[in-house]
DNA sequence: TTGTACGCGTTATCAT
DNA sequence: ATGATAACGCGTACAA
């Protein structure tokens, strides 16, 4: 039941008749290594089937070629499409990417990461519940363990960190709702603990409201795995006057909004107006389109990975990169009843004017 | 800038006054350590903060507890729980996951397993583009890599792999269909050369429609990022008489198909009725609800790495494991009208007759 | 029961 | 330019 294991750097060199310091030389492009030699050792990798063992070399080098990312949960997409950028670009620099996810649970961090720090990443690309306060992140700052924040965005800004700017966009997801006539504008948030980012759009959003000297409407706040949103939406909008739009923190929580909100009967756009964070790929090919504050995620981990790079080769990238966020224009959002009546009144009036 | 590099089981070993082979049978919990050595060691690691380097452990016991894993695309919800499931049964056993992905490309797919392979994965968990023919898996198999299939149903029954019954399940979306009344049922599937399950449902598909005795209708073959489905949709609705269901291959194509009807003015599911392939999370939240046949894709990937680790703990596991598809009934799917009407129209005979 | 010493596959230093 | 050899961190056979 042996295996034949596999060919290794000594076997090619007897295959090659040299020895395994030039097989290591023609393997790594030393500038040291001869035409001729370069073939003889081709030849015997080829003959051998030799394949290098990163393992062996990460021994020896002390320096892992492999990133670590954790993130909350790869059933979110726009944590599926960070991952993604981070293996692309972790891929086009010839590393390897270790993942693992939370499951939104801030407690399994710790235990997540000290997986990933086993392995001797050389560093490490992730999002936590709470950048704010993360025994995580203070236990890589004390191992000193590069790593880079996404989607948090730590208040200490010596934190390394890639996110969108959360309260301006959801004030500017807000002001957008508020454009278009809305005045009675509720918000469902993932779950405060869980998110900083939900903390923080919750911020943009009463910042909007009072901007624009509206009342603050009450808050749902709701887990991330909560998708019966009925019961909160039927309380929502059982007030009076009902709420005639709402901000949701994240597109998964605005798709589940739309769902629940048309089986108790309010429409969207027409009786109720949506708009979502994230600009996830599904949210612009369902109908109606869903309006949304994107945020360039699959950049976002690219960029992180750079950031990565950069530190671990010895520069001093900035500390922060605040990535643009834009406003999808969806079909979810339009004015409300009787703004539409006030805008009408307002054109009859030009009209009749002229 | 040299770094303090990491304690090592040496330190730990000179700070608890034993050998390094003490420590060691301590860290691995071996039979032999006693219950005050235990104590010394666990303190001298509390003390200098040691983490066990797995790369070193790797490299001495030649298993390298990593498990590979490709997929075609993390931005299909369907691989992101597959991936999920995998990194959680690995979790739950000691191992990592490497990931990587193939963006749908074929020609990519060596590529990314070289890669692993570089890490000597214990070995891996993949979805192909074809696994009838794919030099990937007679690569893994030349080298004896152990590996386990998702989604993928290889013609070979030696190929391992963990998927559902592809044609049974389209077949049965089909005949659901079949049953409300829709006789002019035509089919949006997925890039047939990228996707081995694509060219299964469309089997299924088509076996159906026979044994019901109706025509073939168009199939109309995509490609994966395909977004913008309107022109196709135009031309298939187009024909005279046109569809009046809809099956695609998954339910991303199925959430797009839906949204470029509603922009040609039919609607879902009055118009038309789409029934999608996956069951992701998504489709169950929108409105209304997509009927779609649904496979438990974060079981597949538990289930596929339970395959893998007996198989690398020397056991012969059954190399195929074909889990239940279930036909989840949604809102998308009603009687067309011609056939509403002949269901009233008997419906009032038989009250008539009573 | 505990410790010594070797080897896993690689890179890199130092002779030649 | 090439080769011999010493690490890297760990597990374990073997000796004590």
């Amino acid at each position: 039941m042996k295996q034949p294991s596999k060919p290794t750097i000594r076997d090619v060199a007897a295959a090659a008749g040299v020895s395994i310091a030039t097989v290591s030389r023609v393997l790594n492009r030393s500038p040291l290594a001869t035409r001729d030699m370069k073939a003889r050792v081709d030849a015997a990798v080829a003959a051998t089937g030799f394949r290098p063992n990163r393992i062996g070399s990460q021994l020896k080098s002390a320096s892992s070629r492999m990133i670590g990312i954790m993130v909350p949960a790869l059933s979110n997409p726009v944590f599926a499409d960070a991952v993604h950028g981070v293996e692309s670009e972790a891929e086009a620099n010839g590393y390897a990417v270790i993942v693992s996810s939370s499951d939104y649970r801030p407690q399994r961090e710790a235990a997540c990461v000290d997986a990933l720090l086993a392995y001797r990443v050389a560093g490490l690309v992730l999002t936590v519940a709470d950048a704010g306060r993360s025994p995580t992140l203070r236990t890589l700052e004390r191992e000193k363990i590069p790593y880079v924040l996404m989607f948090n965005q730590p208040a200490r800004p010596t934190r390394a960190a890639v996110t969108v700017d959360n309260v301006a966009a959801a004030a500017e997801a807000v002001r957008h709702l508020i454009a278009f006539g809305h005045r009675r504008i509720a918000m469902i948030a993932g779950s405060f603990e869980a998110s900083d980012r939900s903390r923080l759009r919750h911020r943009g959003f009463a910042g909007a409201l009072a901007e624009a000297g509206l009342a603050p409407e009450p808050v749902v706040e709701v887990g991330f795995d909560e998708v019966e949103l009925t019961g909160h939406l039927t309380n929502l909008f059982a007030r009076q006057p009902a709420p005639t739009a709402l901000f949701c923190s994240t597109d998964l929580l605005a798709i589940a909004a739309i769902g629940c909100l048309k089986r108790i009967g309010r429409r969207v756009p027409e009786d109720v107006s949506v708009i979502g964070f994230d600009g996830i790929a599904i949210s612009e090919v369902m109908a109606p389109r869903l309006t949304s504050v994107a945020q360039p995620s699959r950049q976002m981990g690219a960029e992180a990975v750079r950031l990565l790079l950069a530190r671990l080769a010895g520069q001093r990238p900035p500390s922060r990169r605040i990535l643009p966020h834009s406003l999808r224009a969806g079909e979810t959002v339009i004015a409300p009843r009787q703004a539409e009546i006030t805008v009408l009144t307002t054109a009859l009036q030009k009209g009749r004017n002229r």
